[in-house]
DNA sequence: TTGATCACTAACAATTTTGTTAGTTATTGT
DNA sequence: ACAATAACTAACAAAATTGTTAGTGATCAA
């Protein structure tokens, strides 16, 4: 009975639907693995050489701690990136580097963000180069 | 006093966050309006010329008509995608139509498709060759 | 006249995401 | 002895997204 109930949960229709969209095509579950708050400036960050977690609080000064962990850790789950302690460090310091997957991705972020300067509504704050 | 009530809602920390990284990158905006659930296979089955209101409901057969009207109404807020009413029909058809915005995004999209499909973890179901 | 199609909308509930608070371990600097 | 730094975790609360239900109006076909 309860694990009826534990199903229900496990099987809500949001799960399913996202299960359905990621046999329908890749571009879905790609989708789900950079739209999450702060994921996709977190691998741009990386790339431009913000790979440690206080490097990365001071880029993104308004996230907390524990959700700076919890997106990194979403980003290695999903292979993205992997976390490489440090040797002879005290405290011991941890680096974030992208993977192949990672780095793969950060031309296509580009790319999205030219898309979105394009057509921002008004002023873009930032220069109208490329990089973000 | 409600005013004040009314602005807290407003400016949640969610509502600052997502604004303060809309002003860091365009990359931020750009990436929150493809994020959405179907969004991006909506997109993506337009492009392909299933340009109808019942015609996208058959490609994804598990969306209920109410959630399909409200991804289409905020692609329409987002400017990725236009109504347009097909004259001399009855029931009165509705055609959408993606913008250059739109036009210009589904080469993006097919990117992260293939960048899916390249570090897919296991099956690919779909054929390996770029399109959706 | 009953049912079907087309293209929605509003109100509400379920679920998921995001943010907050308060801890932890280990070491160095004052 | 006390604070500071680095890099976290767990439990909980707030907010946002997603899904459900029940409607709308106009027209055609049986």
């Amino acid at each position: 009975m309860i694990n009826v109930l534990i199903m229900r949960k496990e099987q809500s229709s949001n799960a399913i639907n996202e299960q359905f969209l990621f046999e329908v095509c890749e571009l879905n579950s790609a989708i789900s693995m950079i739209s999450g708050r702060w994921k996709s400036q977190i691998v741009y960050s990386i790339s431009q050489g913000n790979n440690r977690f206080h490097l990365l609080q001071k880029e993104l000064p308004n996230i907390s701690e524990a959700v700076l962990a919890r997106q990194l850790k979403e980003l290695e789950t999903h292979a993205i990136l992997v976390k490489q302690e440090i040797p002879n460090t005290t405290p011991i310091g941890v680096a974030y580097k992208l993977t192949n997957k990672g780095a793969d991705l950060v031309p296509i972020l580009e790319q999205l963000c030219d898309w979105g300067k394009a057509y921002a509504a008004g002023k873009a704050i930032t220069s109208p180069t490329s990089p973000c």
